[in-house]
RNA sequence: UGGGGUGUCGACAAGUGGUAAGUCAGCAGCCUUUGGAGCUGCCAUUCCCAGGUUCGAAUCCUGGCACCCCAGCCA
C-alpha cells in the first residue's frame, strides 16, 4: 500500500507547489467536498474526494465538506445523510467544517443586492422562454434584454419584492449585467436568483428565492476562505464569471482547478442514470453491490483502504479518460491478500465418500488462517469420512493440464489429506457425477507425505456433517458493453444491461468457523476469490457477497482451448 | 460558424530542452500445501500529424487534424 502514502506527482500537486512557493495564501492549502445532496455518492466522486481530502492532508491543510444545495427541488434529507456517511467511511474527517450553502443565503443576498447597487445586477422580467431565446446560440450572439436598463432604484425595490414573496414562481429574476454578446455563453447576463417555492431541507420556507449554483458556488468557497477549488473540467468555462463575481465584490479570491471526471468501464457514473436504475428496479437499491455507487461497493466487499489505493492509482489530470474496471479490482484484491483470514466454501458441493477413512471419526486438523499474515494465528477444521468439493474440481476425462481431481488421480485435501479418485457414481437417467469415492493415504495428514510425492493438485473441501450452509451471491458487470450508452439507435443503455449480472447459489456449503461470521466480513474462500457477509445474512441463515475472484489461470488456459 | 479544453503503450499516467517512470491488462518463466500471493523477464527507437528552431525536442515555434464541454429559472 504504500503508493497511498506516496505523493504522485499531478498537475495540481505543481500549482499548489509553486502558489506555496510564491507565498500566496499565507501558506495555506484549504480545499472543499462540495456535493450537491440530490443522490448518492459513486466512486467518481470518491476520486474527488480523496483529491482534495488527500491535498489537504498532504500539504497541512483543511478541507472542509459542503453541501451545495441550492436547488430545493431535487435536495434531500436522505441525501445528506447518506453523504455523510460514505465520505467518513472512506475514512476522511472534516472535523467542525460541515457547510452548507444554504447557511449563506443571507450572505448570497446581500451580496447580490450589493451588485444591483453597483448597477451590474437587474430584475429581469422575461419568461424563462424568452431568456432562452434572448441568450443567442453558441456561434450567434444574444440581445439585450428589454429590463437590463431599468434604474438602480427600480431594481432594488424590485429585488426585496422578489425576496418578500410578492411575484409569482417565474415571473422575475436576478440577472448579472455583463456582456449578452460574449462568445462564453455562461457571460450572457446570467441567472442570479429564481424565485421557487419550495420546502428547503434546511431553511424550510423562509425563502422564495434561491441562488443558482453559479452565483452561490464561488462566494461560498471564498466565504470558507479555500484556497484551491477544485472541480470538474465541465466548469472550466464558468471560471471566468465566478472570477468577475468575485472581482465585483472585492472578497476573498480562491484558485479554480478543473480535473478530469473518472469515467469507467462497464457501468454508468451519471447520477441520473443510477437514479434511474434505483427507481425502476433494474437494482436492488443505490447499494445494490453491483453498483458503483460507495454504498454498492460497501456492500460489495469493498475496503476504504481500497477505493483510496484506487485513487492513487488513476492519477489526476485534464484529459478525457476511462478507466479499466479492472485496475479497481485489482486493488481491491491487494489490500484483502494483505488482510482477509482464509477459509473453506463450496460453492457448487459435489459428495465425495472417503472409503477406507474410520466410519464415525472426526479429526481436527489445524489450519494457516492467511500465510501473508503470520499474526493472524491458525484454527481447527472438522474432517470427517464424508465431504464436499467443488464439482468444477472433478472431471471425468481431464485435459492434461487438468490439476485436480480424475479417475485414478491423486490430489490433495488442503490442510487435510492425499486422496485418490476410486469411483464415479452417476445419476442412471441424466449422466451426472453425484457421489466419488476415494481413498486417502493416512501417512499424508497434514498434506505432505515422507515420501515427498508430488501431487499436481490442491482442493479446498467442507466435511459434510460439519458443513454451514450459505447463500451466495455471484456479481458479474452490470453491463455487457464498455460503454453502456454506445447502443444501436433507438435504443438507450439499458439495453447493454447484463442479464447475468448476478447469479445466486443456495446450498452452498462453507466451513464451521463461519457459521456466525459477522455482516461486513470479508474472507478468501480459497482458489476462489474474497467474499463478504451481505447483510440479508439473518437467523442463521448466512448470505455472502463475491467482491471480486481470485485471479485464475486455471480459467485462463481453459478458455484459450 | 462562437467560446473553453485535451491529445504520451490495450487502459490509466509521469515527464517542465539532455535522449520515454510507474500501475493495470497481456505474454514467458521461477516458486508454491490456494492453478492465489510473491519473484524475474518481455511489452512506446517513440510521444495526434506536418514543417521549423536547436548540438540535442514529448517538451519551444508555426500550421493542420481529431476528440470533449458549453445555448437549464439543474449542479
Amino acid at each position: 500500500m504504500a503508493t497511498e502514502s506516496g505523493r504522485p506527482s499531478n498537475f495540481i500537486r505543481d500549482i499548489i507547489d509553486n502558489d506555496l512557493k510564491a507565498g500566496k495564501n499565507q501558506g495555506r492549502v484549504h480545499t472543499r467536498f462540495p456535493p450537491e445532496p440530490n443522490g448518492y455518492l459513486h466512486i467518481g466522486h470518491a476520486k474527488s474526494i480523496c483529491l482534495n481530502f488527500g491535498l489537504a492532508r498532504d500539504y497541512g491543510g483543511k478541507c472542509n465538506l459542503r453541501f451545495d444545495d441550492t436547488n430545493p427541488i431535487k435536495e434531500e434529507l436522505e441525501y445528506v445523510e447518506s453523504i455523510k456517511e460514505d465520505v467518513r467511511w472512506l475514512g476522511w474527517d472534516w472535523e467542525d467544517r460541515e457547510f452548507y450553502a444554504s447557511d449563506y443565503y443571507t450572505q448570497l443576498y446581500e451580496y447580490a443586492m450589493r451588485l444591483v447597487f453597483m448597477g451590474v445586477a437587474y430584475v429581469c422580467d422575461l419568461t424563462a422562454d424568452e431568456i432562452r431565446e434572448y441568450r443567442g446560440t453558441l456561434t450567434t450572439p444574444g440581445k439585450d434584454s428589454p429590463y437590463r436598463n431599468r434604474t438602480t432604484l427600480e431594481n432594488i425595490d424590485l429585488f426585496r419584492r422578489m425576496r418578500a414573496g410578492e411575484f409569482p414562481d417565474g415571473a422575475k429574476t436576478l440577472r448579472a449585467k455583463i456582456d449578452m454578446a460574449s462568445g462564453n455563453i455562461n457571460m450572457r447576463d446570467p441567472i442570479l436568483y429564481r424565485i421557487t417555492r419550495a420546502t428547503h431541507h434546511r431553511t424550510g420556507d423562509k425563502w422564495c428565492i434561491y441562488p443558482m449554483y453559479d452565483w452561490a458556488h464561488g462566494q461560498s468557497d471564498s466565504l470558507e476562505g479555500i484556497t484551491h477549488s477544485i472541480c470538474t473540467l465541465e466548469f472550466e468555462d464558468h471560471r471566468p464569471l465566478y472570477d468577475w463575481f468575485i472581482d465585483q465584490l472585492g472578497i476573498h479570491h480562491p484558485q479554480q482547478i478543473e480535473f478530469a471526471r473518472l469515467n469507467l468501464n462497464y457501468t454508468v457514473m451519471s447520477k441520473r442514470l443510477l437514479l434511474e436504475l434505483v427507481k425502476e428496479n433494474y437494482v436492488s437499491g443505490w447499494d445494490d453491490p453491483r453498483l458503483p455507487t460507495i454504498c454498492g461497493l460497501r456492500r460489495r466487499g469493498f475496503t476504504p483502504e481500497s477505493i483510496r489505493l484506487f485513487a492513487d492509482k488513476i492519477g489526476v489530470a485534464k484529459a478525457d479518460s476511462t478507466v479499466d474496471i479492472a485496475l479497481l479490482e485489482a486493488c481491491l484484491r491487494e489490500h484483502l491478500n494483505l488482510i482477509a483470514p482464509r477459509v473453506m466454501a463450496v460453492l457448487r458441493p459435489l459428495k465425495v465418500v472417503i472409503d477406507n477413512y474410520p466410519d464415525g471419526q472426526v479429526e481436527e486438523l489445524e489450519a494457516i488462517n492467511n500465510p501473508e499474515n503470520p499474526d493472524a494465528g491458525t484454527r481447527k477444521i472438522p474432517f470427517s469420512k464424508v465431504i464436499y468439493i467443488e464439482q468444477d474440481d472433478f472431471r471425468e476425462e481431464p485435459h492434461k493440464k487438468f490439476f485436480r481431481l480424475a479417475p485414478g488421480k491423486e490430489v490433495r485435501l488442503k490442510h487435510a489429506y492425499y486422496i485418490t479418485c476410486q469411483k464415479v457414481v452417476k445419476n442412471d437417467k441424466t449422466g451426472e457425477v453425484i457421489e466419488l469415492h476415494c481413498s486417502y493415504d493416512p501417512e499424508s495428514r497434514g498434506g505432505g507425505t515422507a515420501d515427498n510425492r508430488k501431487v499436481e493438485g490442491t482442493l479446498h473441501w467442507v466435511s459434510a456433517q460439519h458443513a454451514v450452509d450459505a447463500e451466495v451471491r455471484l456479481f458479474d458487470r452490470l453491463f455487457i458493453a464498455e460503454d453502456p450508452s454506445k447502443t444501436e439507435p433507438g435504443k438507450d443503455y439499458k439495453a447493454n444491461l447484463n442479464p447475468a449480472s448476478l447469479e445466486v447459489l443456495s446450498g452452498c456449503k462453507v466451513e464451521p468457523s463461519l457459521k456466525d461470521a459477522p455482516v461486513g466480513g470479508k474472507y478468501q474462500f480459497l482458489r476462489q476469490g474474497y467474499f463478504c457477509v451481505d447483510l440479508d445474512s439473518k437467523n442463521g441463515k448466512v448470505v455472502f457477497n463475491r467482491a471480486v475472484g481470485l485471479k485464475d489461470t486455471w480459467a485462463k488456459i481453459e478458455k484459450r482451448r
